[in-house]
DNA sequence: TTCCTATTTGGCAAAATATGCAAATATGTC
DNA sequence: GACATATTTGCATATTTTGCCAAATAGGAA
């Protein structure tokens, strides 16, 4: 039962979601559309890991990416993960 | 920005949630309370495994305990963790 | 073609996470 | 005290994740 395929499918999305800088790209999305040298300079790391943590949130189906030109434009598929920022919120951890 | 404190405290629940075993645990927890032995019987692996478990969904705030005698029962603090499940079934992951 | 900008990918090292076994701890019973 | 049960912790190992640099790829302009 713990390897229900449910769970192993919402982990692959928990683990996406789980990374600080994951969390402020899902954020800026959020409000509109960013290429990734837009985010690259909100950022502020290696241009490489920004692409990177952007393919794991699309690996995970997350965010959607359109083309234009030489430029990967990034969009938020699922505001409704965003709902859940309003929970965690009222989560005290340890940390 | 992107080490904003919210963005780390967030990351820390979201990766205590991202294990397909906890997520297990929570599922379980949000019908009643359980001792480590009971959700050991549930879940299969060594009970020091399932301990660990608990122990980081514990410092991660979403769940307490208690303990009676030489057990110690478990329960779930924040079920709005699991509307989340609804908005990730709507998400459609490539893995 | 050559050059330039934007993005992704390969390789690698460091850090974090997962898990089982054995030992330690806690609590109750005999 | 000795013993039994429940849980946690120390240790070792294996796996995964992270992040940088350099190289590769893609598209447009000169």
């Amino acid at each position: 039962m713990k390897d229900n395929p449910k769970y192993q499918y919402m982990s692959t999305i928990m683990k996406a979601m789980a990374h600080p800088t994951r969390l402020f790209i899902l954020d800026l999305l959020a409000e509109k559309e960013y290429c990734v040298c837009e985010l690259q300079k909100k950022i502020g790391t290696d241009i490489s890991t920004v692409s990177r943590h952007l393919a794991v949130l699309k690996n995970a189906g997350l965010i959607s990416s359109r083309k234009v030109n030489n430029q990967v434009w990034y969009n938020l598929l699922c505001p409704c993960v965003l709902d859940f920022y309003n929970c965690l919120a009222k989560i005290k951890s340890k940390n």
